[in-house]
DNA sequence: ACATTACTTTCCAAAGC
DNA sequence: GCTTTAAAAAGTAATGT
């Protein structure tokens, strides 16, 4: 049986930095192209970058968050297209800000079907919520590592809620074990 | 002092006039869901376990009194959709289940997930269909969710679909549409559900 | 009857209401 | 609490052909 933390594929990666410099959103907006600002609906200013695939959310503190990258490494490139273009609109960057990565969005697959109604009564009921007249997934909320993940009748998860990939793989060797130790896996 | 003393008094009888209106309201929307008196005893019994556990904070009274009684339903085996709940209710689906799903974890009520066995009897009623559909759709049920089939369906259309497909076996037969809006599901779920439960019952 | 689009859930940061 | 951004999972729903 294939190992499943060889089928963890990581979906999304969050991240914060900041260029150390106040901005003003109403004039990027103006000169950046494809920037999307509407300060009524939302205070931070939109900017999708193409290769590789983001969207970053600047802020008049000079903060910026971004979204939607498939690896850290993708993050960190993003962005340095973004501090690119802000310098191209002669904005003082930071040399290198720092950046934080907040949350890994990650998928996986177990391989075998679930029977999410034993596992909901068999985990006890106490980190689980399971109402599928709500939502189809089953919402597992782990102490180490502090992740959440959502297991479907189908054996695959997501993972959300980690700050590194190997929040993952524990998440998923943590939910292998338990589901074992009750039986619960095939 | 006097006027603390006052001030008491006044957030005492405020709290009552709340906890009065909560538990009117629980009775109200009861009684337009036609459920039994032991439901609103479980329901006001929650409410006040939600209120002593300051669950109310932030939340709409009227939402945490008919997420209350969302969840006495289905503790007392006589589950009310939340579609169903939120017509009796002014507080919207949406904010109906959140609010249900904050109560059930703060309070550690142990709620297990809904059998879709137990709408079948009202549904049946509904729908005017015998006892022998009726049992042979918690057949269909009982085989298919022992197959795996149940993971992540919502039980209404789960029920649908097996009543749907008894009524078929039995030559009572009543239209998808016809159970749809007992049930509250559209057709789509209803025929998605029927196929994979004839599938697993070898029926074709 | 079928497809497409869209919404449900989880996570996280940002600034402001 | 809300607003926005991104992404996956699978079920359900609305709308369109």
């Amino acid at each position: 049986m294939v190992d499943p933390k060889e089928t963890i594929n990581i979906e999304n990666v969050v991240a914060s930095t900041g260029i150390g410099q106040e901005l003003d959103l109403q004039s990027v907006a103006m000169d950046l192209e494809g920037a999307d600002y509407d300060p009524e609906q939302f205070p931070g200013l939109v900017y999708r970058t193409q290769e590789p695939k983001s969207a970053a959310l600047i802020f008049r503190s000079g903060k910026i968050v971004c979204t939607g990258a498939k690896s850290t490494d993708d993050v960190h490139e993003s962005l340095r297209i973004v501090f690119d273009k802000l310098r191209d609109l002669n904005i003082q960057v930071d040399d290198d800000p720092e950046i934080v990565v907040q949350n890994i969005v990650t998928s996986a697959d177990l391989g075998r079907n679930l029977n999410l109604n034993a596992i909901a009564i068999g985990l006890g009921l106490e980190n689980i919520e399971y109402e599928p007249e709500q939502f189809p997934g089953l919402v597992y909320r782990l102490d180490d590592p502090d992740v959440v993940a959502l297991l479907f009748g189908s054996g695959k998860l997501v993972i959300t809620g980690g700050k590194q990939p190997e929040d993952a793989e524990e998440a998923v060797d943590k939910i292998v074990s338990r589901l074992e130790d009750l039986g619960l896996l095939e | 002092r006097l006027r603390k003393w006052q001030e008491r008094i006044r957030t005492k009888d405020a709290g009552e006039r709340n906890l009065q209106f909560a538990l009117s309201e629980i009775d109200r929307m009861a009684s337009a869901l036609g459920v039994p008196r032991s439901v609103r005893e479980v329901a006001s019994v929650i409410y006040r376990r939600a209120l002593d556990e300051d669950l109310i904070r932030g939340r709409s009274i009227e939402g945490v009194a008919t997420a209350c009684l969302y969840a006495a339903c289905r503790q007392e085996d006589i589950p009310r959709s939340l579609e169903e709940v939120s017509e009796v209710s002014r507080v919207e689906q949406k904010e109906i289940g959140r609010t249900y799903r904050y109560v059930a974890q703060e309070l550690s009520l142990k709620m297990e997930p809904v059998d879709p066995k137990q709408y079948v009897p009202r549904f049946v009623s509904e729908l005017e269909l015998s006892e022998e559909v009726q049992a042979k759709a918690n057949e269909i049920i009982d085989v298919t969710a022992e197959k795996g089939l149940l993971s992540g369906k919502s039980p209404t259309g789960y029920a649908a679909a097996a009543i749907y497909a008894a009524s078929l076996l039995c030559n009572e037969k009543k239209t998808q549409r016809e159970v749809a809006d007992v049930a509250q599901v559209t057709e789509v779920t209803i025929r998605n559900r029927y196929q994979e439960q004839i599938e697993a019952m070898g029926i074709h």
